[in-house]
DNA sequence: GGACATACGGAAAAAATTATCCGTATCCGA
DNA sequence: TCGGATACGGATAATTTTTTCCGTATGTCC
């Protein structure tokens, strides 16, 4: 783990859990071994995106936080499996709030992204509010 | 926005929610802002380790994914204030339930920090299985 | 006039993360 | 003996994110 030259604070739980599984496949990692998933070439044929050397790393972040628990069996050729903590385990509602929320919302998102523009379906609601503030000062436009 | 080279897939819910809040000070931001503090100055002095710059591009963004809404006052000095849009709020529980795993593990999480070592409260169950596979074999050690 | 407030943005440096490429070792099967 | 499987790790490059430092503009208060 690369040693950090900027401290973080950790000091809300939002820090904490990003740190845990802030990475990029990290998330993933725990659904496919909670799925069953155990073996790091299987893990790794089921992310071929990822690099190999990448999901070795976050895989020991995740074991290093307690999330997974690796399972060594001193066989030739190695064979290693990768179990959820109990601790893991509670994060799995947390992981699956995310992935539901993201879900609901990737169609949506991804035509914000081809458009560019914003055009939420259910967002936008643009007002100008005219305050007393307004009318406290000359009220110089400087519009975007 | 920084035009990335390296194109993302979002076919998962966990990319898309990460694209979204994942950016180092977003949750927070969304947390400020439900919780009233709207102007772009408040939230700079309520996030003082944060550099402007970044707070800045990080509301952008969540305006951009339609997350929070900018209101311009027509004023000088200027002034604006930033609302969650229902969208947003859409995505308070997400945000609260990955606080609230945080918060709960942050003590845990700190010793472990400190400690550079596993020693999580819940988690650590060692143990070796040995199988048929290691029978099947001449079971070479290979330990850790 | 000078110091402060408001809000914003470009450019480049620094930091952090991820990717690529090299290597180790053993065993199995053709 | 060679090619593939298993698993792992170092070193460095590339990418992405965040920070720092510079600038713009206007208005109020002393």
């Amino acid at each position: 783990m690369y040693e950090k030259k900027i401290p973080k604070n950790f000091t809300c739980g939002m820090a904490v859990l990003m740190e845990i599984i802030g990475g990029k496949w990290k998330s993933y990692l725990i659904y496919l071994i909670n799925n069953g998933v155990r073996r790091p070439a299987e893990l790794q044929r089921a992310v071929p995106s990822a690099s190999r050397r990448v999901l070795d790393l976050q895989l020991r972040e995740l074991e290093f936080h307690g999330i997974i628990r690796r399972v060594i069996y001193p066989e030739m050729p190695p064979k290693v499996e990768y179990y959820l903590t109990s601790f893991g385990e509670s994060m799995l509602p947390v992981v699956a709030a995310m992935e539901n929320w993201g879900i609901r919302y990737m169609e949506t998102f991804k035509q914000l992204m081809e458009n560019k523009q914003l055009a939420m379906g259910t967002a936008p609601e643009v007002e100008l509010k005219k305050t007393a503030t307004l009318s406290r000062r000359k009220a110089v436009a400087k519009a975007v």
